[in-house]
DNA sequence: GCCAACGTTGGC
DNA sequence: GCCAACGTTGGC
């Protein structure tokens, strides 16, 4: 099992359109960058991933789940890249802020800090513990 | 709105 | 295949 991260600009697409498509599932397409595409290629079915909103919010408000792996993004006239589908797991009590992150030395390492523009990742699951611990949403 | 850090494109 | 010029992302 592993651990990822989306981000997503939330005027384009938020937590909420994800929330209210049906079964609470949706496309993730529009990817554009090839070592996003390849983390993409490497979900597996039941992988998790934290919902990133960027833009005014900067936040982890979330996690989903991967409940189809990749297929050709229909967006990509090139057929190049490809989505999965996510549905959306649960929302955090408090979400993340990218600040809160930062300002933890425990996340130097964090490839979200270190590439900023990279919009699917991997997270460690130290890192996946312990942003769950600061969310509030779960107990340990 | 600016700009750093990347990515991409195209001329050579 | 190099690299200058240009385009994009996303944090500030």
């Amino acid at each position: 099992m592993k651990y990822w991260l989306l981000k997503t600009e939330p005027n384009v697409w938020s937590w909420q359109d994800n929330y209210k498509s049906k079964l609470h599932t949706a496309e993730w397409d529009g990817v554009r960058n090839y070592q996003a595409r390849n983390n993409l290629k490497k979900m597996k079915k039941n992988d998790l991933c934290f919902f990133y909103h960027t833009g005014d919010e900067k936040k982890i408000i979330g996690t989903c789940k991967v409940v189809k792996e990749y297929f050709l993004d229909k967006s990509d006239k090139d057929k190049k890249f490809v989505s999965v589908m996510i549905k959306n797991e649960k929302k955090f009590l408090q979400p993340v802020t990218l600040n809160s992150i930062k300002q933890n030395p425990f996340f130097k390492d964090f490839i979200l800090l270190k590439q900023s523009r990279l919009s699917v990742l991997n997270v460690d699951i130290k890192y996946w513990k312990k942003i769950c611990k600061m969310s509030n949403i779960y107990q340990n």
